[in-house]
Order: structure tokens, then sequence, then C-alpha cells
DNA sequence: GTAAATTAGTTTATAATATAAACCAAATTA
DNA sequence: TAATTTGGTTTATATTATAAACTAATTTAC
């Protein structure tokens, strides 16, 4: 009937994480802040999760002299957010 | 950007409650129960945050001699559904 | 040149939440 | 009439989300 919803995207800050980085190829620390509105600290500790589980990659480089943190988005972290959104229609469409 | 999410409906048990009450007119606690494969006790706290939140309404009656729990979505909570679903898809279709 | 402020985050403490275990009461069955 | 089942509620625990506090380097203002 319903179909389980993976905790660890089934979170506001981090499906707004991974749908940013579904579209986007890479983005930046700072971007995803900006866009997603979260706490800088609330947003380390979930990109932190999201990398644990593998669903995206997290490379810390420079830019100028500041440090630069980019994530992405890995094969297992999409086939994660599209089961999720498949998951999810079982709750949205119940005549489906 | 991204729109808020309800957090009593972004909540893997409430959301399945309410997605049953949506298309069923009513049901009753050990339906819920069964479909949804929660513990009683879960299902029971999560039935009254959404009584609470006057998302659903609860009738207590009888079926015999035993007593029976009966719940009804309202249209409080039709709308607070259906402002769900469309805050979702600004997760879920980036591109949209 | 150095003090103050900004940028870019991490670590940690707290508050909220989900969940099941323990419990209660009535009815049914053995 | 004792044990079990039904239909839940209350309560304790474990997890989670979140922001506050902190660190370190850079830039700006004086």
């Amino acid at each position: 009937m319903f179909q389980p919803l993976d905790p660890l995207l089934h979170s506001e800050l981090r499906l707004a994480i991974m749908s940013l980085l579904i579209s986007a190829d890479e983005a930046e620390f700072p971007y995803i802040k900006e866009q997603t509105g979260a706490t800088a600290g609330n947003l380390s500790v979930q990109v932190e999760k999201l990398s644990a589980a593998g669903y995206i990659e997290v490379e810390k480089t420079f830019k100028g002299k500041r440090p630069c943190t980019i994530c992405r988005i890995t094969p297992k972290g999409q086939e994660a957010f599209e089961a999720y959104v498949q998951a999810l229609r079982s709750y949205l469409q119940p005549k489906g």
C-alpha cells in the first residue's frame, strides 16, 4: 500500500539540497545556503549526512584564497532521489 | 524557491493516515492500523496530533459492544493536504 | 599596521519528534 | 473463571532537526 520513505530524504532541508543538486551539476555551500535559507550549521550537518550516505560527494577546494566547498550528487544519490519520488506517489495519488 | 513543508504532514505515518482519509470518507482505527502497518500506540499519538490540529475529526462510538474509533478528514485537513502536495512539487520538479 | 567585520564553515548543545513498550479496560473464548 | 483478544492510551526512549556557539582565515576601515 504505502511504500516506505527513505528517512534520509524525508527531511525538508536534505530534500531541498538533493533537489538543487539533481538539476545543477554542482553547487557551492554558500549558494545552497542561500537557496534553501538554512543556517550554515544546519546545512553543514545535513550535507555531512548526505555525504556519509554516499548520496552526494563533497569537494573542499579554494576559490582564490577562500575555502570553497562544492557538492555534487552521486549516481547512488540520484537513484535514491528517484526512488523517494516514486515512493511518495503512493501517498499522494491514493487513487492512482 | 522551496516552499515550506507543513511539519504536521511531513511525517510518514501522518501522511499515510491523511492519504487514506482523503480517498475514504471515513476509516476505523484498526483499518488504518492495518493499512499503514503502524503500532497502535504510534497510531494513537499521530491521530491525536492530526485531530488537535483540526485536520481530522475523531468519533468514538461503538460497534455492537466494542469500542470503535472512526476518523474523518475535515475541510481544513483537505486544504492542508493539497497545500502540502503543492509545496512538495517545488522539491520534486526542480525544472518545472 | 592593526582592530573590526566578514566569509566559510564545524562542533556541540538543545528542543522537538517519532516510535514502541508498557499499560488499562472490556469482551470473548477455552 | 482463567486466559486471550480487541481496542485502544499513556509514557518512556531514542532519534532527529536545528540553531547557538565556536574556529580560522580574509578583507575592510581607520
